[in-house]
DNA sequence: AGAGTATTGAACAACAATGTTCAATACTTT
DNA sequence: AAAGTATTGAACATTGTTGTTCAATACTCT
């Protein structure tokens, strides 16, 4: 009994699969070092023992909460992504997943939001993919910043998608303009001229694929 | 004794003071909920006693620390453009006022990316008077974006300072090369051109004034 | 030097959270 | 229906934090 829990969905038993759901939105809201046991179990409806039962500590699920919503979206995204090879029309599209996800899962989102920019294992979720595909977009001449902006441009739209996500979560704006507007807006100051920028961030956006 | 402190740097006596500037450093490190009366009053070099004279709760303490901050910055920034009229000018500089003092202050810049999204006093450095700016900027025809998107710009120029704050506090850019790069992406987004958007961005950035 | 004020550091009770244990109960599975 | 497994909820000692008190000490004025 001393092996390391299993991080996948898959292998979740149920009990586990509630106290994740409670975590992250405990985590959310009330922030990474400020969830007791005893308020997770609530949250979670089920016993405190069965929160010892099941984990050991409220850090290690801080991290597997994390490390599995990276890995659950990254996923998804590359599902996506298998239909599309413009890196111009990925970035448009990627940009606009996580937009439209803070809204359809609020819980999700307020948590991203939070720790996107504290949590290494939520970083990679835009210093992987993200990244290549802006190289790709530079070698492919779709975009006419110079190389040495590459990570002030990947600062730049990430930050930009989490700013937009809290005016999503917040009620100020539409999911669908909120995304659309920043999509565009990144993309023009990649250098993609106005009305093609325009075009890109308004493309029909589809849904987020299941895995499995 | 039951009045309410007052915020006011000058109004502070020495022991105030380095509490609150070790409050500053623990709680960007730590957390919002995360610091307790022991540790502050180590990192502070003052007696446990000290910090129960001078303050009610830690609580308190932060809203103290985020709100000073706010003002403080505020005002700098407002001193400093009594002299700039053209928006687009004081957009380039104000981001890199940012961008910078994270450089040279490395626990303020650490505070204000941790909280600047979630924490309301700190909001208003890009709601008030970068929100009126971009305002200006459209009204004299200086930027091209549509008016029904000034709060996306908003949102996305105030996550790509954060994110480039984070990228200099990393160690990943120096302050100059992420500030302009950040302001330059910026100004483009609007609308700006690209000549006259690089060459704002790279213009002499001034001290950030002191107050009184 | 002397009055007024703030800091110090130790002590204390009250509380909240932790980590463990365990017998009773509930649920799967075959 | 019986065996195997997980959850339950209560109990408990332990720890860390809080908020308060206070006499001794240090600091700052004029």
């Amino acid at each position: 009994m001393e092996a390391a829990k299993e991080l996948s969905k898959e292998a979740m038993n149920p009990a586990l699969k509630r106290i994740h759901r409670a975590a992250l939105s405990l985590f959310a809201e009330k922030g990474a070092g400020q969830v007791n046991v005893s308020e997770l179990a609530q949250a979670a409806g089920v016993a405190r023992g069965t929160i010892y039962n099941n984990l050991n500590s409220t850090d290690l699920l801080f991290e597997q909460v994390a490390s599995q919503l990276e890995a659950e979206m990254h996923q998804r995204i590359a599902k996506s992504f298998d239909l599309v090879t413009d890196p111009a029309q990925r970035l448009s599209i990627g940009i606009r997943f996580f937009i439209r996800r803070a809204h359809e899962e609020p819980e999700w989102g307020r948590f991203f939001v939070r720790f996107a920019f504290s949590t290494l294992a939520l970083r990679s979720l835009w210093t992987g993919q993200p990244a290549l595909d802006l190289k790709n977009g530079l070698d492919q001449q779709r975009y006419t910043f110079p190389r040495e902006q590459l990570a002030t441009v990947l600062a730049m739209a990430s930050g930009s998608v989490l700013a937009a996500m809290v005016l999503v979560l917040e009620g100020h704006k539409t999911w669908r303009e909120a995304g659309s507007d920043t999509a565009e807006l990144i993309l023009k100051a990649l250098g993609i001229e106005n009305a093609e920028a325009r075009a890109l961030s308004r493309l029909e956006l589809p849904p987020l694929p299941a895995i499995d």
